[in-house]
DNA sequence: AGTCAATCTCTACAATTGTCGATGTTAAAA
DNA sequence: TTTTAACATCGACAATTGTAGAGATTGACT
């Protein structure tokens, strides 16, 4: 399944709230940039297409979509493709970069330090 | 600058080999898809238009190219973009993931082991 | 010098993507 | 029960993207 951009900017919206409508994802996603109900409501549409999304029930006439694929499903390719893409296949490029470029917090890095360890033995 | 996937996918040679010609990238790209070489020239026109390759010499009548942008100059804004699609924003999911899917190699846990130590003292 | 194979240039086109308006429909308010 | 505000449906359109063929040009070989 190959999503567009903004298609999976909806879909991680529905992900993190398990079922949404597409008034709620509007209001969403208007906070961040101004975009009208009938876009929102036609990439939902699109995502249905997709078997992305699927109607699960209705409150009145509004429709209440759940994810028809789970997150994981989509990620493995996705990240694979982005370190090709964009680190040359080098997933090493890509955490040095993470450190280096300050782009974790101090608490990612004590929690990877964690796990890191737990892992190596 | 925003480029494609498929332009990105050439921009990654381009940097690899800091200059190449466009016959030289239809055979590398070969190697994997089956594309000809109008789509890859097509590709490598649309690049310098947007000014991320220029022309720096001939051999013969064949026009080497140069990245006229640096690789780091892209990452960033695609690390976050990427982060922000495929993790929700949380960049410790993408280094779980990256640990937990055998994205990771031995060597590469070695080597994260080691900056991470340097990293966080 | 003439031919040819490689390369460039130009043009085209369908699919996808982001964007939205017009129009239909109905639950809920008056 | 009539009105209306919310939602849904449908269709549209321009920009981008992947894809490639046609035809021009020229370096290289005979």
């Amino acid at each position: 399944m190959k999503l567009s951009e903004f298609e999976l900017e909806v879909m991680t919206l529905f992900w993190k709230d398990k079922s949404s409508t597409a008034p709620e994802i509007h209001r969403k996603i208007s906070k961040n940039k101004k975009v009208t109900y009938s876009t929102v409501k036609t990439i939902i549409d699109r995502l249905e297409q997709k078997s992305a999304l699927k109607r699960v029930k209705n409150f009145g006439r509004t429709i209440v979509y759940s994810p028809a694929v789970k997150q994981e499903e989509l990620r493995k390719p996705l990240i694979k493709k982005f370190i090709d893409k964009v680190f040359s296949g080098n997933p090493r490029l890509l955490i040095n970069h993470l450190l280096e470029e300050d782009q974790l917090s101090k608490e990612d890095i004590e929690y990877l330090k964690t796990i890191i360890n737990k892992k190596g033995k």
